[in-house]
DNA sequence: CGGTATCGATACCCGCCGGGTATGGGTGCC
DNA sequence: GGCACCCATACCCGGCGGGTATCGATACCG
């Protein structure tokens, strides 16, 4: 298999559209629909089943989207670690969520730039998603939240956890309550939603936000409400307040990395974050 | 990055010579030379360094062997797993090593096959390099023993844990002792070497030794000695004394697959296995 | 020291394949 | 029943991948 079929069958299955999938690609639809058939052909197998009106994955395609958006994130980090292996400047680069850890990240960042031999290191901010830099090479190791972040397929080390509050302006009816579980924030009609993996929104009520700054500014307005990590109420607490919600998950901070890493400089950044963690 | 120029590079990395490796992708010597200078020119880093009499990897070079490999790897085993999807009978194969851990293998398969919903295990026998068909797809779950097989990049649950046991003729003059130590029998003239993954021998004195059947053949007529885990000598001990070594690393039998996975047969077959070890 | 064998690079040609436009055919909607 | 939408087919063209022939460099050997 050839990673062009690969591209353009992804294209499609994402779209489930011929025409739409070929302008992403910038051809036209017709060598994109023989192609598909192509690759089909080679394999013995049905990928779609296209109606004149209607384009649908079948099973065997399901996998090949899933597989092959993995073969073509491989070999994206293939590419871009092979430049950075040619600069004899070696550089490395942390993915973290824009809006979590800020603390964490600079003491990290301070602690091992102090370590003799380190290395640069290059912050790559990200509003949701911290895994997919991992995933595509953009990145040679980042801050992810479990439950949150999906952590198959990398290594990892536990850095710290913490338990959940609910986050309200200050004038709000649950505001004065000692305590809350999930059920009562999640059933507002304030509460709000969190974008999937492919950037549509979960059906359900409640308001649709991006990033954790449009969250509590929305918040701050008295127009929503939301379950977060305690440390996120570290910084922007001005007319909000914070409840402990006892029965929500706890979540989970983890530096991890692609397996098979044998960078010095990794393993360096992992061992002063692993150590930094257990004083804190 | 096209796959074809992966596998071209790979195979002139992997052979170190333009020619053989043309040979061995069955083209001619100058389109090979052609497409290197193409990729190298494409991602503006060079690979390799030629002079007319050796070829050699550059850092970058080394670094796009590892990842490439993995990535070709991958696109194998997103070929696999989707012509396997399009079979509407699941089937999970599972790759062991022949010589190890036959009879766990046995009452694991019995003890699947007796569960509701399970579906045929097809069982893929390896000399060695048992993640290896995990790895490109050919398994879709393996046995492995660490720490002499990798398992990075997998999910694993432990099954077992023994200690290592040296194998050797009755007539030995160490056949006596109650115990070893590792650097009684590596000391030995008769030890026994295994290949390394490329299928080269590591230098030094002592028999080389392919597959466990081999070894143990060996040992019996007295060419060789060998330190194995104490499962081996549950089988072939006749005419043959195993004595504990008490300072050989621990064996560990996890039973492996890959990320991502989310086959129900693959669950039930992975709970079984793990239950079956506690009660063991 | 010159002859030679080895090995990668270069030059050049050809056939195939990937991409383009034009058009057909099937299906749901008004 | 007309129409719009959408995937498939037909056909042409240019570029690229693969072939043969040959060059140039280097290590080895007599």
């Amino acid at each position: 298999m050839e990673t062009r079929e690969l591209r353009y069958f992804v294209a499609v299955a994402e779209e489930l559209h011929f025409g739409r999938a070929a302008e992403r690609l910038g051809i036209a639809q017709p060598p994109l629909s023989r192609t598909i058939a192509q690759l089909e052909h080679r394999l013995g197998v049905a990928l779609l089943t296209r109606t004149s009106r209607r384009v649908a994955l079948t099973h065997a395609g399901a996998t090949l989207l899933e597989e092959g958006r993995a073969v073509l994130g491989a070999l994206a980090a293939a590419e871009r670690r092979t430049r950075q292996a040619a600069t004899d400047r070696p550089c490395l680069v942390l993915a973290a969520k824009s809006g979590g850890s800020g603390e964490v990240l600079a003491k990290l960042l301070d602690a091992y730039a102090a370590e003799p031999g380190s290395v640069p290191v290059e912050v790559l901010l990200c509003e949701s998603n911290t895994h997919v830099p991992l995933l595509d090479g953009r990145a040679d190791v980042a801050l992810l939240h479990e439950p949150y972040e999906p952590t198959t397929g990398l290594d990892t080390e536990v850095l710290h956890t913490e338990g959940q509050v609910a986050v309200m302006p200050s004038a709000h009816p649950l505001a004065s309550r000692p305590r809350l579980r999930v059920a009562d924030v999640t059933s507002l009609p304030e509460a709000a939603r969190w974008p999937n993996g492919d950037g549509t929104y979960p059906d359900g009520p409640g308001l649709q936000v991006r990033s954790m700054t449009q969250l509590l500014q929305m918040i701050s307005l008295g127009r929503a409400v939301a379950v977060l990590p305690e440390a996120v109420c570290a910084e922007k607490t001005e007319g909000l307040t914070t409840v402990p919600v006892v029965d929500a998950p706890l979540v989970t901070t983890v530096i991890a990395w692609p397996p098979h890493s044998r960078s010095r400089a990794l393993a360096d950044l992992v061992r002063i974050a692993t150590g930094f963690a257990q004083v804190t």
